[in-house]
DNA sequence: AGCACGCCGACT
DNA sequence: GTCGGCGTGCTC
């Protein structure tokens, strides 16, 4: 009688792995393990499932080698999760587990080496490079991956393995280091002390020392152990003890004497569960009204898409719910976009609910993260606000998902897979749950609103401007008539510099934004009109002047910028296109007297830049803000009456199914910034054709109409939410080889359905990324057709692939539901 | 993914 | 010759 487990592994590989439980050992499903995986790797896998004696298999089944988990971290809803999300974005088991788990969780092993100590690298036979090696062991053990870098090799195993044979090194297998809750340092009075009248006698003694007596009286006072001695055992925080009679220095020295003890308590960063003042929130009549909607529709519909316009004050309507739910003991999940606007929201949030929640953010550390995950797990919070990967949160008893700005498209995961999305995510685990959702937004995604209109999902507008707050005026800037004109002003039109002056001289503040998306600025030679390319990918370098380096945005690749052009030598050297840098510069000369500051990656880079960045612009140290989309959502400040909106035609006509609704929504978005708080707000849109029937709907705020044409387009050329579209990207080294497996596989498809929309293959935009030649083909998939059959077949049709000698070594990448 | 094996060109 | 690159197959 043995069992076996089934273990998935946090591994790109198709299906589980079986185990051997050894008869010690006990295990539950959800638990982790650690398990060997080939000839030494050891990683962390979740059981899925047990069995007693399971049939005779051709391999024989390894031991698990330990059980981390008495009580499982990964439940049984979320198993399922798992798997519906495998199965549903087309990848493994294990690739989804590894996006679950925050790294912590998933500790696998690395392979090192360390020198043997009796041997004398003087006296060896080697080459100098291994006898450089050495010399560096001897120091301390370094990973295998270390060695790679340091010796330039690409696979420095086989070098390893000479000299482990020759017995001069070991190489063995480390875990990388658990996750480290966050300590702090707390003190207490020596128990002793405690006993028969030794405090008196050391209160008599302290006299003489009026700085340690103030120690130990501000102890006895902040922490009453001589009513209740029992309070001792937990003492006080080190920081707390601290205070204008008290410094460290002086508790340092009771330390060291023996009359306090000092210990690191591990903390937890949540607070207890309670509403801090239910008070606060007061809701308007409208909102009242919504929630109220909003519940109704709840008592029919799972999903409920709620539009507001900018500014009508969503957020108040989420916290009533959130607060009913709670209540009601479920669970809360809040999504937001991946971008760092979460300052904003949080703030809010804790306002209200103090410090109750947790918010699981890439932002945030990864011991951040992994205590998120046990709190939800434990029970400890019930309400987590985060980003598209709170999903994967240990929820048992979810009672409500608000997914907050539904349509954006960072809900959407590109890289690496499982390329998932978070709202489509959350609808699924929220029918698993019986959980209610919730969609906020003010632009809804096209399919959103068509279910809404459809009646799959429930809809509540909420229509009115919240408070005092005012709807901005949008005006269009032609700047093709200006540029014949010769009125441009680099790229600022007249009206907007004009704009902008205003704003200067009554001391309010402007929002520039310019999306840079697919429109990078590259250097062009003026004489023989030479661009850098990156070596890797089919795309220009981006400039950087802040490291003044250019750059590959798709591979990372960079290379110090040059002043006389590789080819021709020539110095005339030009900046094509701009970024945000560059009209960031040119305000400065523009406005030499203004405070201008620039928001994008690059900026924001570290944890705090962006919150300081915010938190600068809310005191008003900032007259302008350039950014990129950072700046087009969630921020509230109360004196910006001016936003200028660069690049939208290239918004407009981007080459994408979805570009139309995106600028719809961008800019929609951005103008909702402007004059929340007075009637002056003014939007201007710099635009080559003021007259595109989008924009007249974007200056109308005609959703509805727009929606309307809209859907028109996507019915005709069938496009999402008419059909749905799965890509799949082929990718080799050789051109040719990459578009005929591409064509293989197009014709296979066709075989197996007739009549299936297939586009393609088609070289896309980005024609090479990191040496890879692409190409890609796109199903059209019509409603009411069989997903899970077509995807079936997709993934037999792959195997074909593999099978083909010619095509082994093309890459295949499956996304489902594609931006 | 990470590793081992086996094959190949290009160097002391 | 052998070092180091790369393609291929395999992992319970």
């Amino acid at each position: 009688m043995t069992t076996y487990l089934q273990v998935i592994l946090p591994l790109p590989l198709e299906g589980t792995f079986t185990y051997r439980l050894p008869k010690e050992m006990e295990v539950r499903v959800g638990a982790r393990v650690i398990v060997s995986f080939g000839k030494k790797k050891i990683y962390t896998g979740v059981v899925a499932s047990i069995d007693q004696d399971s049939q005779e298999t051709d391999y024989s089944a390894k031991p698990i080698l330990d059980v981390l988990d008495e009580d499982p971290v990964v439940n049984a809803l979320q198993l399922s999760f798992f798997q519906w999300m495998a199965s549903y974005y087309m990848c493994t088991l294990g690739e989804v587990l590894n996006a679950a788990l925050p790294a912590s969780l998933k500790l696998s092993s690395q392979s090192f080496v360390a020198i043997n100590p009796e041997i004398d690298v003087e006296d060896v036979d080697v080459s100098d490079r291994e006898w450089e090696l050495l010399r560096v062991l001897q120091r301390n053990d370094i990973s295998v991956k270390e060695i790679g870098e340091m010796l330039q090799l690409k696979q420095p195993q086989q070098l390893l393995k000479k000299l482990a044979q020759k017995g001069l090194i070991d190489l063995y297998e480390k875990i990388k280091d658990k996750h480290t809750s966050k300590k702090i340092k707390r003190v207490r009075l020596n128990s002793d002390l405690l006993e028969g009248n030794q405090l008196e006698l050391l209160l008599n003694e302290l006299e003489s020392k009026p700085k340690q007596q103030d120690v130990l009286l501000t102890y006895l006072r902040d922490v009453p152990i001589l009513e209740d001695r029992s309070k001792n055992v937990d003492g006080i925080a080190k920081s707390s003890l601290i205070s204008q009679d008290v410094s460290a220095s002086s508790i340092s020295t009771l330390i060291k004497r023996g009359i306090l003890e000092a210990w690191d308590a591990p903390v937890s960063r949540f607070g207890a569960i309670s509403s801090k003042d239910d008070s606060v929130v007061q809701l308007s009549e409208a909102q009242t009204e919504s929630v109220r909607q909003i519940r109704t529709a709840f008592g029919q519909k799972s999903t409920v898409l709620l539009q507001g316009v900018t500014g009508s004050g969503k957020t108040e309507v989420y916290i009533e719910l959130i607060k009913s739910t709670i209540k009601a003991g479920e669970q809360v999940l809040f999504l937001l976009p991946e971008i760092a606007l979460t300052t904003q929201i949080v703030n809010r949030l804790q306002r209200v609910f103090g410090a109750s929640f947790g918010v699981y953010h890439s932002r945030y550390s990864e011991s951040e993260r992994t205590e998120v995950w046990h709190a939800v797990h434990e029970q400890k919070i019930n309400f987590v606000v985060g980003v598209r990967s709170a999903v994967f949160l240990p929820f048992s008893n979810l009672g409500l998902v608000i997914v907050d700005e539904e349509h954006e498209p960072s809900y959407k995961q590109f890289e690496p897979a499982p390329r998932y999305h978070a709202r489509d995510g959350a609808i699924y685990l929220a029918t698993l749950h019986q959980a209610k959702v919730l969609l906020g937004t003010a632009t809804p995604a096209l399919e959103t609103y068509k279910n809404a209109l459809d009646e799959k999902f429930g809809f509540v507008e909420l229509t009115s401007r919240y408070g005092e707050a005012f709807e901005p005026s949008l005006f269009f800037a032609n700047t093709l008539k200006e540029r014949k004109q010769k009125k441009l002003k680099g790229n600022f039109s007249s009206s907007l510099v004009e704009a902008l002056t205003q704003v200067l001289e009554k001391k309010e503040q402007a929002i520039i934004f310019q999306n840079r998306r697919g429109y990078a600025a590259y250097i062009s030679c003026d004489n023989c009109a030479t661009v850098p390319k990156c070596p890797n990918c089919a795309v220009s370098l981006t400039y950087h002047q802040f490291n003044n380096r250019l750059v590959c945005h798709y591979c990372g690749y960079n290379q110090a910028m040059y002043s006389d052009c590789l080819h021709c030598g020539s110095k005339e050297l030009r900046q094509i296109g701009f970024g945000t840098e560059e009209l960031e510069e040119e305000l400065k000369l523009l406005f030499p007297a203004a405070i201008i500051q620039r928001m994008d990656l690059d900026t924001t880079r570290s944890k705090y830049s962006y919150h300081r960045i915010i938190e600068a612009f809310e005191e008003g140290d900032i007259d302008i803000l350039v950014g990129t989309q950072m700046v087009s959502k969630g921020l509230d400040f109360d004196r910006v009456n001016l936003v200028g909106i660069f690049d939208t035609d290239r918004m407009i006509h981007f080459p994408n199914f979805r570009a139309q609704e995106r600028a719809y929504q961008l800019i929609t978005q951005v103008s909702g910034r402007a004059g929340r708080k007075s009637k002056e707000g003014k939007v201007i849109i710099q635009t080559q054709d003021p007259d595109q029937r989008l924009l007249q709907k974007i200056q109308t705020r005609d959703y509805r109409a727009f929606y309307q044409s809209e859907v028109l387009e996507r019915e005709h050329f069938h496009y999402p939410p008419f059909s749905r579209m799965i890509n799949i990207t082929f990718k080799h080294r050789e051109k040719q080889v990459s578009f005929q497996a591409a064509n293989y596989y197009y014709h296979e498809v066709l075989k197996h359905f007739k009549g299936l929309r297939v586009i393609g293959p088609v070289e896309p935009m980005i024609g090479k990324i990191r040496n890879l030649y692409l190409h890609e083909i796109t199903l059209k998939i019509p409603k009411g057709g069989n997903l899970t059959a077509i995807k079936e077949s997709l993934k037999m049709v792959r195997k074909l692939l593999d099978a083909m000698p010619a095509f082994k070594s093309v890459g295949v990448v499956f996304d489902v539901d594609p931006a």
